[in-house]
DNA sequence: AAGTGGTCTAGACCACTTG
DNA sequence: AAGTGGTCTAGACCACTTG
């Protein structure tokens, strides 16, 4: 598969940003000047632009022109944490159980949540993860093996997937689905729920530079789990 | 000032699915057709369905079409939006119930959230707000009076409380706790859930300069809603 | 083969900001 | 006046899905 023209321009822009060539409130090259560069169009530079624009990479300003934007702008509500970590910085004790580390062909689900094509393999992970003793996170990972090809040769008992990956392939972006849902009956049972109760869900996608690294379904016992954040006007 | 082609056009088709001209999964006239039916480019067209796409109101496949989205909404973790607004940004109908507006007298828990005293006079709000004719929100508001003395007599139907007290005591914080719950039998009959299922909780206490203004619980049928959010490093 | 959305071009004119 | 981003055109070729 070939990536599109806009993607690599995108791709270069968060580069320089990562290291350092454009620090915070850099202005950058107009968007005639980047056509030239990326021997593209103005229409195709545009777009590279307006979509980091809309992921809160860059700002614009009619007239005046495109900037790096601050690095503080919205994240406080929701910062992906290490559940390790977490736990650990609560004062208890943490423990993880891997009930499955295989590969999986795509289904359509799979294969459109990580950009690639029906039936190609994957690698999946399924992590249970306690606190106290007690599970707090289902944890259901799919992987893009030609980000991560040695992900099947990890120990996932001295650091979490999400660790290993950051280290892998830093990310540079994710999208976040927070849902409630009843458990199935085999959650139910992984999760040592003694009666049913409702669950809070989250999916989460990751980006690095490449594309798509992973796309993950976290599931927390309602009654031990909740996500807090604050906010400054 | 005029108005840009492609807003006009997102106006339209918003406009189309709000009446019900193109309900839940509609498929819409290829981008050539609308196109031709606005008397613009193809590409003016395409922006057009790009933005709501993006905002979710519409769904698009290659090779297949572009489809009015279904109502399972989104909302974004991040800010703190209006429910009226939201719901009409999706392009869907909007309405409210007012089912209690009156005082009632602090416990302990709500002294708390308000930072008042036990037995203190408070404003309290119920409202269910409908997406489409169904309940998406249940919304209880415990309000300080020392900093709305005018809460009691506002009419909810023309502005949402949040509308209101941003109005007149400008947000300066917000906290926000996110759980999974199962409603009670009575939250399982206003939200008018045919089984019962997983709701996702958001309890929100609210600051403007002088203090805490108001603490809200909004409920939410897990099936119908959920919280969305994007992160860029 | 025909229709759909996905990407891209090489222009154009406009609104806005600054020298 | 010159440079920036904002909107728009009238095409083109591609990838994907369906008959």
């Amino acid at each position: 598969m070939i990536r599109a023209k806009f993607a690599t321009i995108k791709q270069h822009i968060i580069e320089r940003i990562e290291t350092g060539v454009w620090g915070e409130q850099t202005k950058l090259p107009s968007e005639n000047q980047l056509a030239e560069e990326f021997d593209c169009s103005r229409m195709t530079a545009r777009r590279a632009v307006t979509e980091l624009c809309d992921a809160g990479v860059l700002e614009r300003s009619q007239g005046i022109g495109t900037f790096v934007a601050g690095l503080n702008s919205q994240s406080s509500v929701l910062t992906i944490r290490n559940i390790s970590d977490e736990i650990k910085s609560r004062g208890h004790g943490y423990s993880v159980m891997q009930l499955e580390l295989t590969t999986k062909v795509a289904d359509r689900e799979i294969a459109a949540a990580l950009s690639i094509g029906v039936g190609e393999t994957v690698f999946y992970s399924e992590l249970l993860h306690y606190e106290q003793d007690e599970p707090l996170q289902l944890e259901c990972r799919y992987v893009n093996p030609k980000m991560v090809p040695e992900y099947l040769q990890q120990d996932f008992s001295q650091r979490t997937p999400h660790e290993y990956l950051s280290y892998v392939a830093p990310l540079t972006q994710a999208h976040h689905k927070i849902q409630a849902m009843l458990p199935s009956l085999s959650q139910v049972h992984q999760l040592e729920l003694r009666t049913i109760e409702a669950c809070l869900m989250i999916s989460r996608r990751t980006w690095s530079r490449q594309g798509v690294v992973s796309f993950a379904t976290l599931i927390h016992p309602g009654s031990r789990f909740h996500l807090g954040g604050h906010l400054t006007f």
